[in-house]
This record gives C-alpha cells, sequence and structure tokens, in this order.
DNA sequence: CCTATCGTTCTATGTTCGTCGAACATCGAA
DNA sequence: TTCGATGTTCGACGAACATAGAACGATAGG
C-alpha cells in the first residue's frame, strides 16, 4: 500500500494537536517516540487490540504529530520534526508532565 | 447557591487539561483570562448559546483550569494559580501558539 | 412580595470517540 | 501460488461530547 496521508505542516491545527494527545494511550506512544526517536509497530503492544491501536497512530497522524513509514509488512512510526518547527516546544513542555507511566 | 466544586490540586490530571484546552471555545476562554487575569461570564458571549457557555466552564473547571466564582448574580473564571504550579508553563507553551483568535 | 437578571441543570439531538472483532490488503517467505 | 505476518478499514456498540432550548434557583432591586 502507498505511504498514508499526511498533512501538509499549513494544515496542523493547534487544538488537533492538543486533542491527539489527549488520549493516555496516543500521549503514551508519543512519550515514547520522544525517547527513542522511531520506533516499530510491535513496540506498542500495550493490551489494546491492533485495530485500536491503528485508530489512535491514524489520529496521531492525521493531527500532524506523527510520521508514518511502511517498510515492507512493517510500520514505523517517528515524531514529525516539522511539529516541533511549528510549534517548537510544544511537545516538550507536554511531555514533561507526563509521570509514571509504563507504555 | 453555593460556589461549585472544584477539583483539588493532586486531583488535576494532564490529559484532562489537554482535552479541556483541545476545544477552540474553551482554548479562547483561557487565551482571554491569560491575559485580563479575571473576567465576568458576561465577557464570552462569543456567539455561542448561555447554556453552552456554561457547559465549556465546566469542563474547564473540572479540568482543574480555571476557578469559578460566584458575587451576588454575576460569575467570574480566573486560571487557577494550581494549575501553573503543578504543571508550570503549560498553559503560556500552549498559547503561545494560538494565532488568529476572535473571541 | 414580585420581577428581572444571571447562570445552572435537565432534556434532547446529533456527532464524535474509543474499543473491538471481522474482513480485507499488502508483502515476504516457503 | 499459497501461507503467514502485519496493518488498515469496516461495522458496530456504548460512552462521551457540543449544542441548544426549557425549566429551575438564587439574587438584587423595586
Amino acid at each position: 500500500m502507498v505511504q498514508l496521508g499526511h498533512p501538509k505542516v499549513q494544515e496542523i491545527v493547534l487544538t488537533d494537536v492538543l486533542h491527539a494527545l489527549s488520549d493516555p494511550v496516543r500521549l503514551s506512544i508519543v512519550a515514547d517516540l520522544a525517547e527513542t526517536g522511531e520506533l516499530g509497530w510491535s513496540a506498542f503492544d500495550c493490551g489494546i487490540a491492533n485495530s485500536t491501536l491503528s485508530h489512535h497512530m491514524k489520529v496521531l497522524r492525521l493531527a500532524g504529530v506523527i510520521n508514518h513509514r511502511k517498510d515492507g509488512t512493517r510500520c514505523f512510526v517517528s515524531l514529525r520534526p516539522e511539529l516541533e518547527k511549528k510549534f517548537p516546544g510544544l511537545v516538550a513542555s507536554i511531555l514533561r508532565f507526563r509521570k509514571g507511566k509504563a507504555s
């Protein structure tokens, strides 16, 4: 399948980003990505169904938070550098207050 | 009527705060409060019904974002200092990127 | 007391969300 | 080509949400 669509930088909306980060599962994903850079799909098997995880990834992707790369049958996600360029320090400001979570 | 309930500081949850701020109307309210300190209810008549505005205020209040004070029949709201104490700089980090508003 | 004002709560309606299972699509390997 | 692994999409469900109108409650002023 062709790479999934990502919004353009100018299409990224602040409230959409906040909404994407307002879910514990998604915030946990973002926190992991901020720590490790890029992660394969399988790194996120945290007790939720595959389809649910896919849904959360879609929300993050459509909000412009993560980048989605497909390599063979595997998928890799990472934080979008454009997000940091558009909202410098925003993600870090939020993740700073995330405590004691086990992804 | 007795003052409405506000969550304790330790009950404030990051994702709830983010969710509260992920709505354009509420983010606009918070932006106004950050600028002016305290505002009366009537300052927010931005085209939505009174009951809807009351609902948004409730969401912000229950998330621990705003303080609600009643003086006679009038209501006044302001940002909760405890929020800044618990998540220092969070609100400012978010509001920094809010552009082109029309409260 | 009566009334107007102001805000809350209730009820209702339509939308969105989070979740899952099932079906589908894609790719690598046998 | 067939199979298995990996995600995506679809259909469905209950829960939560955004919105508005109507009813209610508290208060200030006559």
